[in-house]
DNA sequence: CATTTAACTTGTGAAATGCAAGTGAAATAT
DNA sequence: ATATTTCACTTGCATTTCACAAGTTAAATG
C-alpha cells in the first residue's frame, strides 16, 4: 500500500509527509464535503460556505487525485460533469478529520453542533458510517 | 474555554477553524516537535529535518501563540532565550498528530518507524505520556 | 572587552492565492 | 435545429505569502 511520493519530501517524517499533502487552507475542507456533506462534484464544491476559487478547486482537487486521496471519473448520465470520489486512502483520513473537528470544538467557538454532539456521543460510529458510505465502487452517498 | 477568534473566520465550520489555524506547510510541524522531541526553544525548532526559515518560524510561533497553541516566557537562566511551551489547547492537539501519523504510515513510506509502532501498540498511552510531560506549569520535557 | 550565541528582522525574488473574466463541450429550452 | 444555459474548467493579473540570504541587537561566554 505504501506508495513513495512523486516529488521529494522535506523529510521521512510521516507527519510531515501528511503536511505535505494535506497542509493547505483547502484540501481538508473538499475532504471535509466529501465526508459530511456527501458532495462529489466540483459545482457542489464550489458552493461551499468558504468560497473556494476556481482555479484553486482545480489546482486541488488534481493533487488530491495525484496523492490517491480522491478518484474521478465522467458522470455516465451528464457528460459535462467528472464524479469525485474518496480513494480508501481518503476514507481512512475520517479520524483526522473527526480529531480535528473536535479539537476546534472544544477549544473555539463554532457551527454544526449536531455533528459535533454525534461525533462527541459516538466518534466510532460517525467513521464507520462515513466509511460505509463510501465503500468504493459504490453509488454517491446523500446528505446525512 | 472556547474562545472567539481574533480575525474572523471564513465559516462557523469546526473544521475550517481548525484550518485557519493549523492549515499550513509548518505549524503541525512545530507542534511535531514540541509533543515528540521536546523541543523548547528557536534554536531547536531550527536544527529540524525540514529546515524551517527564521523569519518563518518566527511568524508561526506568534501566530500559534495568538491562537492559544502555545506560550512563551523568557527562559531565567539565559536571558537571550524564550522558552515555548503547549498549553492545554495545544496538548490537546495530541490525537490529531497522532492520526496524522497513523494515516501516514498506513499510506506512505515512511521514517520514524519507532513512534509508528508505539503508536500502533498504544495510541492512548502516547497521548497521555506528552500530556502528562506538558501538564502545565511543569518543567521541561526530555527527548524520548 | 572581544567574540560568540540566540532570537529575531529586513530585503528581495519566487511562488501561491484570490478575483474576474473567458472558453468549450454538453445539456436543455425554444 | 438552433439558441441558451450549465458545468468544469483555464487564463490573466494583482496581491499575499514563502523562501533564502544577510543583517541586527541584546545577552552570554572566553
Amino acid at each position: 500500500m505504501a506508495k513513495k511520493p512523486l516529488i521529494p519530501r522535506r523529510s521521512p517524517c510521516p507527519l510531515n509527509a501528511s503536511v505535505e499533502m494535506l497542509g493547505d487552507r483547502w484540501s481538508l475542507l473538499i475532504l471535509r464535503d466529501m465526508m459530511v456533506w456527501g458532495f462529489q462534484t466540483f459545482k457542489e464544491f464550489l458552493g461551499s460556505h468558504e468560497r473556494i476559487a476556481t482555479n484553486i478547486l482545480a489546482d486541488r482537487l488534481r493533487r488530491l487525485e495525484k496523492s490517491g486521496i480522491i478518484a474521478s471519473k465522467p458522470d455516465p448520465s451528464d457528460g459535462r460533469k467528472q464524479i469525485y470520489v474518496l480513494t480508501a486512502k481518503g476514507i481512512d483520513l475520517a479520524p483526522v478529520l473527526a480529531e480535528m473537528v473536535l479539537w476546534a470544538a472544544r477549544h473555539e467557538k463554532t457551527g454544526n453542533q449536531q455533528l459535533i454532539r454525534s461525533l462527541k456521543g459516538n466518534k466510532e460510529q460517525v467513521i464507520a458510517h462515513i466509511r460505509k458510505t463510501w465503500a468504493e465502487q459504490q453509488n454517491p452517498p446523500r446528505k446525512p
